[in-house]
RNA sequence: GGGCGCAUAGCUCAAUGGUAGAGCAGCGGCCUUUUAAGCCGUUGGUUGCAGGUUCGAGUCCUGCUGCGCCCA
């Protein structure tokens, strides 16, 4: 990025270039390479407490170096009190003339702002108000803020409240705000126990290819780029699941993948164009195998992360004690509809059922297409206690098998919570002809210019003929799912830096415009034969 | 993709179609236990962008951009 011209700073950063300059001018670098910190703002706050406790924190002062950035100066003369962030924790420190000098407080009170990182040595104390500080006796400048910080959500004045500038500039959210780092920190600690949990039950971690020749695992559509040397279209995958299922080809009995998805799809609170996922394969198993081995992966991971097998959703209160509901689609859309889908086979029957209840279904669906449109229009909403929803209609279900004595429907779940849809599994179909069959089948049902409909993928069905082992396999959104551990009512919220609208830099300049069409251009023919990575 | 809403100082927000304002932040000053510190003074604006209506537009109309909510 350009750096901006002296004109597109505002007053307040040009202020404080020019306290940068001045620093300089005195040989204080305000950007030095070394810092150095003996105790963190807990640690030194600790230490204080315990020689308190001790009766030594008086005879025996504590001596600290700390490090932070400043969050708040009051300036009061002859005194300065501030505080100083860092990652876990909030300190005080008392600037006083009597120990620094008339000079060192006033450099202090001229050059130090809001936002910008200190070092500060002393020692601790308690003021008159009981809080414990750091009673500074040196203090150096670690790095200078131009830009001011935004006051945080709970300021009174000026809430930094913004979902744009939020996202935009999650690391000004992320400075002001240890609660939403907070939920990083919880996302973290749920991918480690699923990490934790798979390992320990004879799972391999692997990784499968990112750019992909043909994609297919799932119904989206791919964002496509270009390898130049090769002259080839690649894809960004939109599952592992075909590359996950080879590997049961090459013998390997469990493996999962932990990664990046890419769906070339509409946004909203639950979508993001790209999000993790957990993919894992397990031979011998079928659907209820997994079902109930989902059910302990998950009761573990709450177990670790949250401490406790409740947790709150938006006001709920979701159990994930078991046993988890069961229910097959039938049953469920039945009881939220009213409508009986098997005494509905055709797709025309179904759509006057549902017209008689006075419902308007999307147009020129397929049945099986209906089918799951009810499902996340009368039935995911309600979902909010984990419950397993199994046994879907075949046609939308290309990479499951069919139940024994019902070829129509395949052994498949979903699994739902808060509301929404978190989990997607199957008996996994591994006679290579009937999914050759399957393929050629979706060919027909879904038009041609249909975005979900799958490739057929030959090296898919090349492996398979190898023989694959019966298995069951399960995939499952992890920014959902920290949604839901961490009570957030946005995927934007469990994402670091979620996908927003481009919008030019260069501090709300008009005439840009034009420059972003032509940019998008490209975006509009993604296979147009030229390179369409940025 | 459609509907509704929002966009004004660095931040949060005011302003019947009639001189663009407040609080906070900033800057200058006073202040030796404050923590939303306080008190006095003061700087700061192409009202998202482009057009239109009007004697006159932050305000009304059209288009565009971005964000939010709802729907698909």
């Amino acid at each position: 990025m350009r750096r901006p011209s002296m004109a597109e700073y505002t007053d307040l950063e040009r202020e404080r270039l020019r306290k940068i300059e001045e620093l300089r001018a005195m040989g204080i670098e305000p950007y030095p390479n070394r810092a150095e910190r003996t105790h963190t703002t807990r640690e030194a706050i600790a230490a204080y407490e315990a020689a308190e406790q001790a009766g030594t924190a008086e005879q025996n002062p504590i001596q600290v170096t700390v490090t932070g950035r400043l969050r708040s100066i009051r300036r009061m003369g002859k005194i300065t009190f501030a505080h100083i962030e860092d990652e876990h924790g909030r300190l005080q420190l008392f600037f006083r003339v009597n120990e620094l000098g008339k000079d060192r407080l006033k450099f202090f009170n001229k050059f130090f702002d809001i936002g910008d990182f200190i070092q500060a040595s002393g020692t601790m104390f308690r003021t008159r108000t009981g809080e414990v500080t750091l009673k500074v006796l040196d203090f150096k400048m670690l790095a200078k803020a131009i830009t001011p910080l935004p006051p945080d959500k709970k300021s009174k004045h000026s809430p930094f409240s913004d979902p744009e500038l939020r996202y935009r500039q999650r690391y000004a959210d992320l400075a002001v705000h240890p609660e939403v780092r907070q939920i990083f920190r919880t996302r973290a600690a749920i991918v480690r126990a699923l990490r934790n949990f798979l390992d320990s039950h004879g799972f391999l971690e692997v990784e499968t290819p990112i750019l992909q020749p043909i994609y297919g695992g799932a119904a989206a559509r791919p964002f496509v780029t270009y390898h130049n040397q090769l002259k080839q279209h690649l894809y960004l995958r939109i599952s592992f699941e075909l590359y996950l299922k080879r590997l049961l080809v090459g013998m390997y009995e469990r493996v999962y993948e932990i990664g990046r998805d890419f769906r070339n799809e509409g946004i909203s609170f639950k979508h993001n164009p790209e999000f993790t996922q957990l993919e894992f394969y397990m031979a011998y198993a079928d659907y209820f195998d997994v079902m109930d081995f989902v059910e302990a992966m998950l009761r573990y991971v709450a177990q670790e992360v949250l401490g406790r097998l409740q947790f709150t959703y938006q006001g709920h209160t979701i159990d994930l004690a078991p046993p988890w509901k069961r229910i097959t689609m039938r049953e469920a859309l039945q009881e939220a509809t009213g409508v009986d889908i098997a005494q509905h086979p055709t797709l025309e029957s179904l759509m006057q059922a549902l017209r008689e209840q006075g419902h308007e279904p999307p147009p020129k669906p397929s049945r099986g297409k209906l089918l799951d449109w009810m499902l996340s229009t009368f039935v995911e909403p309600k979902l909010i206690q984990p419950t397993f929803v199994y046994d879907y209609p075949r046609d939308i279900s290309p990479l499951a098998k069919s139940k024994p004595d019902d070829p129509d429907t395949v052994e498949r779940f979903e699994l739902f919570m808060g509301g929404m849809e978190l989990g997607n599994a199957f008996t996994e179909l591994n006679d290579p002809l009937e999914q050759e069959k399957r393929f050629l089948e979706q060919g027909r049902t879904y038009a041609e210019d249909d975005e979900e409909r799958h490739p057929m993928d030959e090296d898919y069905l090349r492996a398979m003929r190898y023989g694959m082992p019966p298995n069951g396999g399960f995939g499952m959104g992890i920014d959902r799912l920290t949604m839901l551990f961490t009570d957030r009512p946005s995927i934007r919220e469990v994402i670091l830096f979620p996908h927003l609208r481009k919008k030019e830099e260069g501090r709300g300049r008009p005439g840009q415009a034009a420059d972003d069409h032509t940019a998008e251009a490209g975006e509009d023919t993604p296979i147009g034969g030229n390179n369409v990575t940025q």
